[in-house]
DNA sequence: TCAATGTATTTTGTATACATGTTGAAAGTA
DNA sequence: TACTTTCAACATGTATACAAAATACATTGA
């Protein structure tokens, strides 16, 4: 009984943070723009201080480049950034998939299973935002569970740098359909604990996630 | 014709990271402790300002905690971590050697060969310190060639954070003999182009560096 | 003596001022 | 006209000043 009352003083920084993390990721900072400090900082009503050292946060997830004497762009990704992310989340995920069903409790994994069925039920209604979100959150719990740290931060940073580039790419019905039949697969392996096959699942998941995205970049 | 002359004009912020970031890694600033400020801008002769952008950074990258208005400590890291580590780095080295057996050049893959040799000849004669150096570079080495640039990016991270502690962890003669070994295996498979006996022999030397380690943590 | 509370000191967080570098437009030259 | 060169306006990098929070310390009362 201490979090319902704890009164949250987050830092300036940490609210720079992922308030700008929020503005690229959601498109209103453009990719390959600079980014206007002034304007920023106004904005936001903080000042140079906390905002720049937010944007060296973000320069190191990757988000954001810092060009030395010449200001920060929103990094934009190339066709080739893209890919190789997709390769590496492909194979972490898939060891997430493996670790999960060796190591998560029953409990967890009806946790997982639950998520799916929220998913399937947007999905009947064609309700593209929150299933968009409660995809994310599949995978980012899948990494969580697999008990592995390092694995779940590694992730979360990869998907975050995707995020955009995601949302963009599952706008046909075809693709959406696609993905929603390899997470089917993935779940019927979950049930059954079985690691290998939800491994290849996870790993195939992604590598199509390439075919359905590379074409909006 | 630009490199030899050029000025290396690298902003404080950049010699700071790197600064401190050595210092970590060799242990001056101990895991655990918390990092002067004062003192510390005293001894590199700059302000806060690029001082503490620099913590952020670090921060980042894992290497440093910032707890908001009580001070920055150097990440300690517990066993879980450093197997959490070592286990990813394991599935990324091993997804590393397959990329590299498919795509590499045969110049590419030889200059891997040529820094296996003269690791020999480092082991033959005992000489830990350029040993440890030219293994860490071979590792590197291994996963740029894969041609996956997000993989060489956290590849080179996670190496970053183990640094201290895989120094630490070889200095019994056994262990140092039973990395040269796997060494070998990881050689003889690439001179081949085998790309699954790379990966398993990549990722078996991972699995036994943790053998190797988790006494000295 | 010990705990509790208030106070001083230190440390951290944020804002602002100053220094340096970059960019681009105007003026000059071929 | 095309091309430099110069210079001013502006953006960025760094230092310092001020504010707020945390910690250490001392004082008081049981």
């Amino acid at each position: 009984m201490d979090a319902s009352i704890a009164i949250t003083n987050r830092s300036l920084h940490d609210q720079v943070v992922s308030r700008v993390r929020d503005l690229i990721i959601e498109g209103t900072l453009e990719p390959g723009s600079r980014i206007d400090e002034a304007y920023l900082i106004e904005e936001l009503g903080v000042s140079r201080t906390p905002f720049r050292e937010a944007l060296r946060t973000l320069a190191a997830e990757g988000l954001v480049i810092v060009r030395p004497s010449k200001g920060s762009i929103v990094r934009k990704l190339t066709p080739e950034d893209v890919f190789s992310m997709l390769e590496v989340l492909g194979h972490l995920e898939k060891l997430a998939g493996e670790l999960v069903c060796e190591r998560a409790s029953d409990k967890d994994i009806q946790s997982l299973v639950d998520l799916h069925e929220r998913m399937m039920d947007c999905y009947r209604l064609r309700d593209r935002m929150p299933y968009y979100k409660l995809n994310q959150e599949f995978h980012s719990r899948l990494a969580d569970l697999s008990g592995n740290g390092t694995l779940q931060e590694v992730q979360s940073n990869i998907q975050a740098r995707l995020k955009r580039i995601r949302y963009i790419g599952n706008q046909k019905p075809e693709s959406w359909a696609g993905a929603v039949a390899d997470h089917e697969g993935m779940v019927a392996a979950l049930k059954n604990r079985d690691g290998r096959r939800l491994g290849e699942a996870m790993s195939s998941h992604l590598s199509k996630t390439w075919d359905r995205v590379k074409d909006s970049i």
